[in-house]
DNA sequence: AATGTGCTTTGACTTAAGTCAAGGACAGTT
DNA sequence: AACTGTCCTTGACTTAAGTCAAAGCACATT
């Protein structure tokens, strides 16, 4: 599959005449990284932004003290570092290769240029960045008004609509790396994983969990209910 | 000075053509809030995005226990809601007049009519966007990364860089609802800045509050400096 | 000046979550 | 099967920040 073809199946071009297809596939360059790789680091000048072809790649923040706030993890068809793009300013935080991967990299200059004669590509990134604002609040609404229970109740039943498979989820990332995503550190997590399982919420076999109560952890994430 | 004089001088609208201020300023319409009067609910359809004339207006979110997260407080000339506009969702939270306030309404439908037709209103836009994206990455690192301390610092030094005045800040909100800005509870707040006056790294009187160690401030807020 | 209402501060206490440190489990390699 | 490194779990402890309750202030109104 060419990457014009590719381009036409993803939601940021989606709509778009295919001579438009074309044009941004001739634009794009595409830029392999390895696992651990730093894609871009915090106030670097952004030249332009990424979409994944292939293999996922992490956004992340660092305190002084090295403690990792993962903003999001993301996977084949996404893109990041659009903000950059817009604002003139420089990328707002990190991004890492978490396996191998393969990118397409949209200079900023020619895709501003694109975007003036195309509305409809200015309409779906404004409807990209919507979203992304949307999550955002979501987590900052997490952070400052749920403990952590709450947020990981929230994150698997995300997980398991998501995946549509039943009640059973595979993690695919490792639960330090969800730890940062919920804006906390392994050890906690760990202790409030296995006072679910005590509760007979869910069931942990490794990377393997099962949601044996939705209801209790409906009640969890979004009333007030504690976990005891 | 008309509607459309006032929309000339918006970032949202800068640059634009002036018949497309007469165009935007035929489809807004004028609504006017009381304080403490609700301008959308979190979830309710948008139907539409607000530009503040006059007032202030808080967005928020509420926790199941009734604890408040302020996302921001805008002020004249700055626009929201437009998220859901783009998204096609509901709108993401709760808005509310903070003081008695009038605002330009200006409905959805009309509205991306006119960014399909004008790129540089589109580009506009995105750059807004953008960069309320980055004042949320701030904000979620705040909250996951920093303390207390570090984030009033930082809103101090933040707010005596916009009001250029030497090192004097008059707080135009209660503290109250800086607490809830900056992601606390009024106790803590009132316990922590009395500690920073202790400490002779501020003076405070009533809401006027002078700092005196700009150094010792930026430490905390950047640098993993502790409060003693 | 007196009264009341709504912020703000202070104190004593509780609690969620982080730190530090020690074991376990597990996968891949030799 | 034994080894090695990484990740995960558990326990004991510390700490930042929240809760509850009581004053203290300040400003507006009568």
């Amino acid at each position: 599959m060419g990457i014009a073809d590719q381009l036409a199946v993803n939601p940021l071009f989606e709509g778009l005449p295919s001579e438009h297809h074309q044009t941004l596939a001739r634009i794009a360059m595409t830029r392999s990284y390895q696992k651990g790789q730093m894609i871009f680091a915090e106030g670097e000048e952004g030249t332009g932004f990424y979409i994944i072809q292939s293999g996922r790649i992490k956004v992340f923040k660092i305190s002084p003290e090295g403690k990792e706030q993962i903003f999001h993890i993301f996977g084949p068809g996404e893109s990041f570092g659009e903000v950059a793009v817009f604002t003139g300013q420089g990328f707002p935080a990190f991004a890492e290769a978490d396996a191998q991967s393969s990118l397409l990299f949209f200079p900023r200059q020619a895709f501003v240029a694109l975007i003036r004669k195309d509305s409809s590509l200015a309409l779906n990134m404004l409807a990209v960045l919507s979203r992304r604002l949307q999550k955002f609040s979501a987590l900052i609404e997490d952070l400052s008004l749920k403990e952590v229970p709450a947020r990981l109740a929230a994150h698997l039943l995300y997980l398991c609509e998501k995946d549509l498979d039943a009640n059973k989820i595979s993690l695919d990332i490792s639960k330090g790396q969800l730890a940062s995503l919920l804006g906390t550190i392994p050890e906690t997590l760990s202790r409030i994983m296995s006072r679910m399982s005590r509760q007979g919420l869910i069931r942990m076999k490794g990377s393997h969990i099962t949601i044996l109560d939705r209801q209790g952890l409906k009640d969890i994430a979004t009333e007030g209910k504690k976990l005891t």
